[in-house]
DNA sequence: AGACCTGTTTTGGT
DNA sequence: GACCAAAACAGGTC
């Protein structure tokens, strides 16, 4: 799932890929995955490049050689770049397509829709307007102290709110809760000075080591929650043994918080 | 008013 | 073949 380590890795990908090429069209098989008429999408990048990329959270900013013409990328749930020649190779799901003049192509692939590509003008102002937090990277303790602090609600949809700190979804905010010894349950505004630090610690630790792995789940340490989730390819045969708290061997519990799927330790995660 | 919570959207994989 | 997963936003409640 596209949140901040993969969204991270997808604009490493395009930095290395698609930058200095001229763009000659875009192809753009369902229009309802652009936040900008497509006319105006193809008539103002038709003939630019790119020229850098900016992440902030979820969201990729891809800057052109026009100051005022970005494109903003958002990855939804499953999406994802691929840079191929020829059309021959286009991917499945490659709905958006840029198409370069060289004749290679960036598909942007959007198996079930929930992503979206946009032109903006100012990455502040859009950022403003979409009340996106401080990225998850950049954020210091105080802050995240201070933004979470006057939040009464659980601390996990507090998380996972990106006008708090943006980048953090659904998996990496049960992981971070893991690793910094907090129920998901808990109330925001009851955590100590010395669980802000650890879960500033925390978010830190899960996503630099998501970065490093490339996303790839069953690569991370074993000291991590994520391989009970079914959806981790597991590299052992014994799928019972991912059940159970990678530190004190408790049986990991599966729950519902704020209506997601949450996983926790009960152990080592109690509430007060 | 504002904080918080729930429902809807979308589709492929299981 | 029904159901689940996900993020963001709209709309609801108190």
């Amino acid at each position: 799932m596209p949140e901040l380590p993969e969204v991270e890795i997808r604009r490493q990908y395009l930095e290395t890929s698609s930058l200095h090429q001229i763009i000659a069209n875009i192809d753009v098989e369902d229009r309802k995955l652009l936040t900008t008429d497509y006319t105006t999408l193809v008539t103002t990048l038709a003939g630019r490049q790119f020229i850098s990329t900016h992440r902030v959270g979820k969201n990729l900013f891809v800057l052109t050689d026009s100051p005022d013409i970005i494109v903003h990328m958002h990855f939804g749930m499953t999406g994802d770049l691929e840079y191929y020649h020829s059309s021959l190779d286009r991917p499945r799901f490659a709905r958006i397509v840029f198409e370069f003049t060289n004749g290679f192509n960036l598909g942007f692939l959007c198996p079930r829709k929930f992503e979206r590509v946009g032109l903006i003008d100012n990455i502040d102002a859009f950022l403003k307007r979409k009340k996106i937090g401080p990225d998850g990277l950049a954020i210091s303790v105080e802050e995240l102290a201070e933004r979470i602090y006057q939040k009464k609600a659980f601390i996990k949809p507090v998380l996972l709110d990106q006008s708090i700190v943006a980048g953090l979804g659904n998996w990496i905010v049960d992981e971070v809760l893991f690793q910094a010894c907090i129920h998901p349950e808990r109330h925001a505004n009851t955590l100590t000075n010395d669980q802000f630090n650890q879960l500033h610690n925390a978010i830190w630790l899960v996503l630099k080591t998501a970065i490093r792995y490339e996303a790839t789940y069953r690569d991370f340490p074993n000291s991590f929650l994520i391989h009970v989730r079914e959806w981790d390819d597991s590299p052992y045969d014994d799928v019972e043994a991912h059940k159970f708290c990678p530190r004190c061997s408790t049986r990991i519990e599966r729950t519902e918080v704020g209506g997601r799927t949450t996983f926790f330790c009960p152990k080592e995660q109690q509430l007060r």
